[in-house]
DNA sequence: GCGACAG
DNA sequence: ATCTTGTCGC
């Protein structure tokens, strides 16, 4: 089936209403300095022959020894076009069965992901697909802004913060906002410990990999989660 | 109409 | 995000 904008809407604002009604009610999963395993998600693309094929990566991080101790990458073909705020339902094709394996696989404490959560123009960035999907805490770590206006070191939006507005020791500039189980600060102070570079080590990690298994890794067609290639030392 | 617009 | 060469700078 073809792809409709018009309904991705309707199913993010069906989703909202749910996740936000939890957010309320305080339903917290995840507190900051409590994660033991942290699961990096990211995606790269490569247009091979007419056919764009998207490379998911899960990396763990073990937050103990501070390092990459596993990955798993997987790769398909993309049939969903890029439009602003709908970035979920072009990524969750490969991420979603991705973060459930992961799950399986590791059972980590919280995702990181590369993109918005609340800060989104519904409050369901692809940070809140991936968490709500899998009911497994997660944050947003973008890389610019979506929506709002910056107050304070915050992404505001009817005076109500979304997200954490951070200068990396890199000069560069993320926003950090709550994918699902996470409150706003709990979400800024466990991104905080991770930041060495641009992005927080789970992701930066993350999105090495994805760049270089697009040439050490043959696409598939369909959803398949191929040999983790020998790549944990790019900076690991 | 104009500007904005995650990855 | 991706397409792309060299090049300026820490």
């Amino acid at each position: 089936m073809k792809f409709s904008a018009s309904r991705a809407i309707m199913a993010q604002k069906l989703m909202a209403r749910i996740v936000l009604k939890e957010l309320e009610k305080k339903t917290v999963l995840f507190k900051a300095s409590t994660e033991k395993a942290i699961v990096g998600l990211d995606v790269a693309y490569r247009r091979l022959s007419g056919t764009e094929y998207a490379y998911g990566v899960a990396l763990l991080y073990d937050a103990a020894k501070k390092s990459a101790v596993d990955c798993m990458v997987a790769t398909r073909a993309v049939c969903v076009p890029y439009i602003p705020g709908l970035l979920a339902f072009r990524e969750m094709a490969v991420l979603g069965p991705l973060a459930v394996k992961a799950i399986e696989k590791w059972r980590p404490s919280v995702f990181f992901v590369d993109g918005h959560g609340l800060s989104h123009p519904r409050r369901i960035g692809i940070a809140t697909h991936v968490g709500f999907a899998t009911r497994t805490p997660s944050i947003g770590v973008a890389k610019k802004k979506l929506v709002g206006v910056i107050r304070n070191g915050y992404v505001v939006v009817d005076g109500e913060p979304l997200a954490a507005v951070i200068r990396t020791p890199t000069g560069s500039t993320i926003y950090v906002s709550p994918g699902y189980g996470v409150t706003l600060e709990d979400a800024r102070r466990t991104v905080l410990k991770y930041l060495k570079h641009k992005l927080p080590e789970p992701l930066r990690l993350a999105d090495a990999i994805s760049k270089a298994s697009k040439k050490l890794v043959e696409p598939s067609r369909d959803f398949k989660i191929h040999p983790c290639p020998r790549l944990l030392e790019v900076g690991a």
